[in-house]
DNA sequence: CCGTATCCATATCGATACTG
DNA sequence: CAGTATCGATATGGATACGG
């Protein structure tokens, strides 16, 4: 990290933006399950462990709005809903490794935070 | 993105731990302050607009325990007590510059994201 | 099947007051 | 100066029930 970083008009706004995005609790975990392939509502749920459905709604939803996945809906009966990751939603993994490789970085043993 | 990303013993573990550290609302601000030089306290909470001293408290006891940053006390009266950004905290860099790039990507226009 | 609506428990945050 | 303690407001999340 350098102080020439601060290359936002406001101090790390895109950062924010990012973060806002992608920081949520469960949405690299459903980014990864629509990576693997796309999927309906109800596979979803079942996979991505602990999630509520009103949870998982919202995610979606602002997943959609942020233009990281698609929602395509079948007039059957039952209605059947796919989400399907997008081009900008692949595009996340750059910084998601990023994050990984920083947490996955040699350190001395300490005590754990707990926020 | 990619399928292949998935490298943890559990999903994409490394990443959540990197973002309960990197992610908070704060955290990239004070970081930010404490690279262009040492801060104390009072000048911390001074720079970073709108932070709450309790608040500003926890981040900080999170940071030193994350080991970002570096709690010096000076023993005069009154105390000071400074703070300095790590090598490790410094390390951080690299996974905000990713952020930073996700979020300053050409994009088309769409609704806000509000969470 | 795919959600939304509602209720409630908990967490988080800001403001204020107070202490070594 | 550098915090901690406490309180109340707000946000967030889970559980459950219900609707198209």
């Amino acid at each position: 990290m350098d102080a020439s970083d601060k290359v936002d008009g406001f101090c790390g706004e895109t950062v924010r933006r990012a973060l806002d995005v992608l920081g949520g609790k469960w949405t690299m975990l459903i980014l990864w399950e629509l990576l693997e392939q796309e999927r309906r509502y109800a596979a979803l749920q079942r996979r991505v462990a602990g999630i509520s459905q009103k949870v998982l709604s919202a995610e979606l939803r602002s997943l959609v709005a942020a233009g990281l996945v698609e929602r395509e809906v079948a007039a059957t009966t039952p209605p059947q809903v796919t989400y399907r990751i997008t081009a900008e939603g692949r595009g996340a993994g750059e910084a998601y490794a990023a994050l990984h490789r920083w947490g996955a970085r040699p350190q001395a043993s300490r005590p754990p935070v707990d926020r």
